[in-house]
DNA sequence: ATTTTTTCCGTGTGCGCACACGAAATTACA
DNA sequence: TGTAATTTCGTGTGCGCACACGGAAAAAAT
């Protein structure tokens, strides 16, 4: 039934010995026999038992995860994390070994750093958030010369030799969105979209968003009347969105929906409250604290989740596939864009 | 580090096969080495090496599944068993051998039949779909007479001695709805609830759908203006759905919004689509293919999928964890309510 | 006191693999 | 031709556990 080595090894006329260097090219073969052992492993279709395996070897899986830190204001990089975590004690039993490398997010110098610490740590596999684009590359460049696969989590960086993507689809979650304010917007109505970054352009989902956003409207039989009007703001403190969307609000009327491109939409929100403007529609990302109390007291609608357990989740489970397994994964893994308001929140909070 | 077998048999000065024998109950121990070894079991924390463990043992973990067969017409019933399925393959250095056992789901003879089968095959654990209440307690007691743990799908039967539950909180997921609904509807409508079923009272589910989406409105601001109209079809032949739905517009105007309680929802969306009234907020369950369809050419506003993939998958998981890591569940593992519509389907097509 | 039965416990083997060690075969060199 | 260096390969051990087998000790029967 089961394929052993021992197996391969009487086929083959060798000891299992010969196979085991042959299936780990540790050398010591010679060219004849280990060329009629790897035939004989093809054609029998033998795969590893990684029970007996990882029982038997000693080292266990080196890991490296590269992501900006949390704190308290931003909380949002702890799931990643957690979902890392979460999945490494499920494979428990398979000795891995996470390694943080947590950088700040918005210092490119430190961020070169980690890299460099992260290549001296001789991980087996690398998870890397990117932020800082080229650096990014250059980095999984690095571990592409070095042969140590590295997963791309939360922004598509597309190096060509990343094992994969996981992540959301930004753009169709801009056309979630617009659909959502779509379905609670009447006809002839302004919507406004809200981008908070310090560096808009460094932030490519936050474009993509918009792009999906606005390419909703296109097919949309209301587009004729609905009229979008953008506004990036380049801070995120209060004082300086109140202003910016007062200004907006004495520009404008009937606006009756807002989609704020990434998880600041409490900003937002707090300011529709203290100017009781509590039934336009609002939608936003992310199921951070702040976030969650305006959901709850109804100021925000809808928020879109980016699912950060589930992506550190399948970022490391991929890795261990890889490596254990030797099953490649596809190129990209697509996070469901789920769709939060208060009804449906309790069962998303892990 | 890790605590050995051997190293709890060198602490009780015993040997590692009397530490063996305690742990797998298998007697031939004298009483007081039995409680020592115990003792010094607990002390250390022991925790047997899965690995180890499944390599040594030759005998796989049976489970027994239990659920309605699926068909062309009633595809949905395949989703759990491939949900089973995929875990098992993750799982599959594991040793674990999956029996189905599919019902009738209109013939309680049948089923009665298949749980005596279930019962005969000695299973290590029973995955269960009920649909007839008092025969699946029955057997629900059995097992535990029997000593298997069981895990109930999809519906609730709230065994007490059940090892957990996997599915949807059917109340919420009735709010989810009309909070949809409500974000469309424009204050001063009546809104359609429509349950389509055989014997309506026999599904827990639709039942405690209705309520949810009742229970929405008590709070709701918009309470005052809405009229909700209750229509309970015994039949789903379009046929008999078409001269309901039409009686029932003739007696009611300002029929904004239909929620279908379960996935039957295709029927009443080939109604609109038909009489041209596609403007109507159209929300239902189960991304079945006939709803797809009706989705993606806009009739359909949004469905809630009750993810019967991934409660397969959950059971089985949970059944593993149970009886090979000796980890006890929570009692519930409550589903998300996933919000689908046309322009977030793609990622939860797998 | 001897034999038989029963209770209790230790030893040994194997699951499939990784890896160290050393032996045999081959080659290089004097 | 003999010896050393090198290549190539087989054997053995251990990972932590399950389980069979058989032996010693204790209890019971003769």
């Amino acid at each position: 039934m089961k394929v052993r080595i021992k197996d391969i090894a009487d086929r083959a006329g060798v000891s299992a010995g010969t196979v085991d260097r042959v299936i780990h090219k540790r050398g010591e073969v010679s060219d004849k026999t280990r060329k009629r052992v790897i035939g004989i492993l093809k054609e029998l279709h033998y795969e590893p038992d990684i029970l007996a395996r990882t029982l038997a070897s000693r080292n266990p899986l080196k890991v490296a995860v590269l992501i900006p830190f949390h704190s308290p204001e931003n909380w949002f990089w702890k799931k990643p994390l957690s979902g890392i975590y979460d999945a490494c004690s499920e494979l428990n039993h398979f000795k891995i070994e996470i390694r943080e490398f947590l950088y700040d997010q918005f210092h490119k110098q430190d961020f070169m750093e980690k890299t460099g610490e992260v290549l001296d740590y001789f991980p087996d596999a690398v998870i890397a958030a990117p932020v800082y684009f080229q650096e990014t590359i250059d980095f999984f460049s690095n571990c592409e010369k070095s042969g140590i696969p590295f997963v791309s989590v939360n922004d598509n960086i597309n190096h060509p030799g990343q094992l994969t993507y996981v992540g959301q689809d930004s753009r169709s979650s801009g056309r979630v969105a617009a659909k959502l304010i779509d379905f609670a917007v009447p006809e002839d109505s302004r919507i406004l979209v809200v981008s908070i970054a310090k560096d808009k352009d460094n932030y490519s989902h936050i474009l993509r968003r918009e792009e999906g956003f606005r390419e909703y409207w296109v097919n949309s039989s209301k587009s004729q009347g609905i009229e979008i009007i953008p506004l990036s703001l380049d801070k995120d403190s209060y004082q300086y969105i109140k202003r910016a969307l007062t200004e907006t609000f004495q520009t404008y009327d009937r606006i009756a929906g807002i989609f704020v491109t990434n998880s600041r939409v409490y900003q937002v929100a707090k300011y529709l409250q203290n100017t009781s403007r509590e039934d336009i529609s609002l939608v936003g990302y992310d199921l951070i604290n702040p976030n969650i109390k305006y959901l709850n007291n109804g100021v925000i609608d809808f928020l879109i989740s980016q699912k950060p357990h589930e992506q550190g989740y399948k970022a490391l489970v991929t890795v261990f596939n890889k490596l254990k397994m030797n099953k490649k994964p596809s190129p990209e893994q697509l996070i469901p864009i789920d769709i939060i308001c208060k009804e449906n929140l309790c069962c998303y909070q892990v």
